[in-house]
RNA sequence: GCCCGCGUAGCUCAACCUGGCAGAGCAGGGGACUCUUAAUCCCAAGGUUCAGGGUUCGAAUCCCUGCGCGGGCACCA
């Protein structure tokens, strides 16, 4: 949009609003303000008026987007819409004078207005702002998505999230409890001393997790980088450096592909505590979720799509041998336990479910069971049919987890670009000595989406990625 | 990466199967209306039918290619 653009050249409802500006301009309207004050939010001016034993309040001053018009004559009604939801606006020409008044009906829907009268209902018993003045805040240039139907258009809705946020109302309550979700866990973790911290996205050996990572590269040093696939080994080390309860909130990357479960980057919220184990990360991590559930101001025995679940802690707990014994009648071991149990049991697991037990082989730093060495001390929190947590046991012996980084070096050799890599600095780390060590990770989006009820993780991103690569 | 589906006015959708002047509602323009709230009524306007190519007397429609989006698969411990 610049002045070298033909205003002739733009579809009709475009180019009607720009001769408008023009027009206002022209008539000495400043049609984009540089501030403006109002005293009131469309809820605090309602809230007003429901405190008023009169059943009159104000006068107000309110702002926000006009929304729909509705001429009738000398009278004209507006719906008003802010941050906290909507009033409707009353225009009398007799209240008005016939100039404001007519610049009243030239207003677009989209256009920013702020508006100043008292609080009263109509005939009809709406709330309403009867306006003796107002005042165009900034020209909207185009027209609004259709009134009734919304904006249905999945890619606008995506690409233009803006338009999503304005049309679609429910959407941005999602985003409201994405927000309350994520203080509520903050808070959680700050009251039990836990410190938050900050550790690298660009990273030289991206390790934590199992996924292939997205490379980028850094001039002033020649050398490759790559960006975080999980925050695990970053904050180990600072247990190791003595912050004995740390976390983390933040984004993580992996160059797979999308799905409505998947996003290439997503947030991943990860804390470590010094003398707890995975015992301790279960509890923890049931109390994440009712805080998150009340948060998002859920019940715990609530629905997820249609299906109810229960999300009362304590949450089951099963082994993953046993589960897949169940599901298959066979008794397996290793890689094949968790491709059978990835494959057959995860997706069909609904209510929330400790799965523990998993296989050393998967799990390169988890330490092992005492009384069993294929397995390590490590959970998954699954629930309809996705993983939303994954904790362990630290491993904590830099022998042992030298031997655990030579296999997955060994599968990588043999093209399994998903191994771990191998961190010589982090086993550095190690052999200063980590504390026995619970850690825990949680999926921010996945959590997200539970609580509100979304089917798709970029319901719960405000820009997800459309299409890969 | 593979398979399937979709792409028409600013927005929501018809017309496509079975080729024959591209239509409606909302939004926008003009008019009427002082209690509407999907306001209503009258008038006029609004299109590179995603892009390119092909078949045909004639393509939104049939065919091919590309692009975009969605769904599924693969990938994702």
């Amino acid at each position: 949009m610049t002045d070298s653009e033909p205003i002739d050249d733009l579809p009709a409802a475009l180019r009607d609003r720009r001769q408008k500006l023009e027009r206002l301009i022209a008539e000495g309207v400043e049609p984009y303000v540089g501030r403006f004050r109002r005293t009131h939010t469309t809820a605090g001016a309602l809230a007003l008026l429901e405190a008023s034993p009169d059943g009159v309040a104000g006068p107000v001053t309110v702002a926000g987007r006009l929304m729909t018009r509705r001429g009738q004559g000398g009278m004209a009604f507006a719906d008003l819409q802010d941050g906290e939801g909507r009033i409707q606006l009353v225009a009398r020409r007799d209240v008005l004078g016939e100039g404001a008044h007519r610049r009243f009906l030239q207003l677009d829907p989209g256009d920013l207005i702020g508006a100043s009268g008292p609080v009263r209902r109509t005939r009809r018993g709406e709330p309403s702002v009867w306006v003796e003045c107002f005042t165009l805040l900034s020209k909207s240039l185009r027209p609004l998505p259709e009134k009734w139907h919304g904006l249905r258009d999945v890619e606008t809705r995506y690409r233009q999230r803006y338009l999503d946020l304005i049309a679609n109302p429910d959407v941005r309550s999602v985003f409201v409890v994405r927000s309350r979700v994520i203080s509520a866990i903050r808070a959680l973790l700050d009251g039990k001393g836990f410190l938050e911290v900050e550790t690298p996205v660009l990273q030289e050996v991206p390790g934590g997790g199992h996924a292939r990572p997205f490379r980028t590269y850094h001039q002033a040093l020649h050398r490759e980088l790559f960006l975080r696939i999980a925050l695990e080994l970053y904050l180990k080390r600072l247990v190791v450096g003595g912050m004995e309860r740390v976390y983390e909130i933040g984004r993580v990357f992996r160059n797979e592909g999308l799905s409505p479960k998947y996003n290439p980057e997503f947030t991943m919220l990860e804390c470590y505590q010094a003398y707890a184990d995975y015992e301790d990360m279960m509890r923890l991590t049931e109390e994440i979720v009712v805080a998150a559930a009340g948060a998002a101001g859920r019940p715990l025995v609530t629905s997820y799509q249609g299906r109810s679940i229960d999300l009362r802690p304590p949450f089951r707990r099963a082994r993953m041998v046993d589960l897949v014994r169940e599901a298959t009648g066979r008794e397996l071991a290793g890689v094949e336990l968790a491709e059978a149990y990835e494959e057959l049991v995860e997706p069909n697991l609904w209510d929330p479910t400790f799965v523990v037990d998993y296989p050393v082989e998967i799990s390169p730093l988890a330490r092992r069971r005492d009384d069993d060495p294929r397995f390590v001390e490590r959970f998954e929190l699954v629930a309809v049919g996705r993983e939303h947590a994954n904790a362990f046991t630290e491993l904590t012996d830099p022998i042992d987890q030298r031997r655990r980084f030579e296999a997955q070096a060994a599968e990588r050799a043999a093209g399994d670009e998903e191994a771990h890599p191998f961190d010589e600095d982090f086993l550095r780390a190690l052999e200063y000595g980590l504390p026995p060590t619970g850690g825990l990770g949680v999926g921010i989006d996945r959590l997200v989406m539970l609580v509100t009820d979304q089917a798709a993780i970029r319901d719960v991103i405000l820009f997800p990625q459309l299409k890969e690569e």
